[in-house]
DNA sequence: GCATTTTTTTGAGTATGCATTAATAAATCC
DNA sequence: GGATTTATTAATGCATACTCAAAAAAATGC
């Protein structure tokens, strides 16, 4: 409906990204340029933007000759990413509570605590990952930093593999929306530094439980 | 001596760099691919590709028909790029700090220490950005996390012209070399969140300190 | 003289072809 | 037979040309 007048290099944007986050596109697998080129039946030339576009956010690496390689993502990776994402997404709590935001404009969030509680009832798993999303992503949207909301998007995306891989393994996160509740009370009240600490021990928690479960289960390379 | 087996992509990656720090292209000027092929004495097929990286890094912008755009950084911008790397470079130290260096392993950070006080000294200013700088790539990269090394790159990039033109109006970060030596000093004892903390202060005074003199001197397009 | 339509221009997006050079295979030498 | 050189293949990097749509200019109508 909506990519009738996409260009083919926002279409190889979007093709590729999907392809790679469903694994038809496996983490460390090698892929010519004319054989993504075949395969999204358009030519070389947007294909090669789109792949320079997509290594620019950590999704791939072009190797000359050697072709385009998926980049796999190891527990390191993992926690490097987590890490970021745990500095950026605090500070984003932080502001957030700063900003004085009232009832409605924090409705977003409240909802989404609401989804993954109802979500957690039915075991429903791709509702509570949906819904966890949406808490994190507006969460970030409300710190009001539009650089950290890229950052923590690229982050996101960089693991949304293992994440997806992940999800049917780990324990249900049944605590974690005791956290999401004090982040969410201490932005409500205006308390920065509380909303800024309780979501770094969120974040950091939620690092520790998957780096292990990677380590745990052998996933080394996702 | 280096540039000679380098791409025309590279080249043009490279040299739109250097111009757009240098000014020659100008914050907030509008140019054609095919002018900027032009300029680089080469096709537009690799200035596209150059193009497409920089608009990545947040360099520039590619707007249909209207040609790249220079992006210019407004004192919002400049808030947002420093709180990002004020987060990111205290979670840097943190980890420094908990890595457990020896003194030899810290002898850059100490050395870029001393260069400031010595350029402060002489008054050369030129000298003082280039050993804070150093300074800080140091401490980042004694972090450990790429990503973070990427993306503080990415961020100082961004404000590199911002930097430039702000050096010589400043006042002489005379106190500045006090904050390092304190971050320098919890990393040495492994004291972790003082190195945090320390660092986060100091960055977060520099930021104040940026802002408001772009602010008061109506530097408000850089 | 202003608004609206038509024409022209021009710049981006894409396909294509070719030159270059790395990787592989073949051939030669010891 | 193994190692080294030479020949072949093939993927990339780049230039070029073409298409199409947007924007600017010109022409027409009122």
């Amino acid at each position: 409906m909506s990519d009738k007048a996409l260009s083919s290099s926002q279409r190889a944007i979007h093709e590729l990204r999907d392809r790679i986050f469903s694994g038809e596109l496996a983490a460390g697998s090698d892929h010519l340029e004319s054989e993504l080129a075949d395969l999204l039946s358009m030519s070389r030339t947007p294909v090669r933007e789109a792949v320079l576009t997509l290594e620019g956010q950590g999704l791939l690496e072009m190797r000359p000759r050697k072709g385009v390689r998926i980049l796999p993502v190891s527990p390191e990776d993992m926690a490097e990413i987590y890490d970021v994402l745990t500095e950026l997404e605090s500070h984003a709590a932080e502001q957030a509570a700063s900003a004085g935001y009232d009832v409605e404009a924090l409705s977003i969030l409240a909802r989404a605590i609401d989804d993954m509680d109802a979500a957690i009832e039915t075991s429903d798993l791709d509702a509570w990952a949906e819904a966890d999303d949406r808490f994190h992503r507006e969460l970030v949207r409300l710190g009001g930093n539009s650089r950290i909301e890229a950052i923590v998007t690229m982050m996101n995306d960089q693991v949304r593999r293992a994440r997806t891989m992940t999800l049917f393994i780990r324990p249900l996160p049944v605590k974690s929306n005791k956290d999401h509740r004090q982040v969410y009370q201490a932005i409500r009240k205006g308390d920065a530094e509380t909303a800024r600490q309780s979501h770094r021990a969120h974040r950091q928690h939620a690092k520790d439980v998957l780096v292990d479960l990677i380590k745990k289960n052998r996933l080394h390379f996702l």
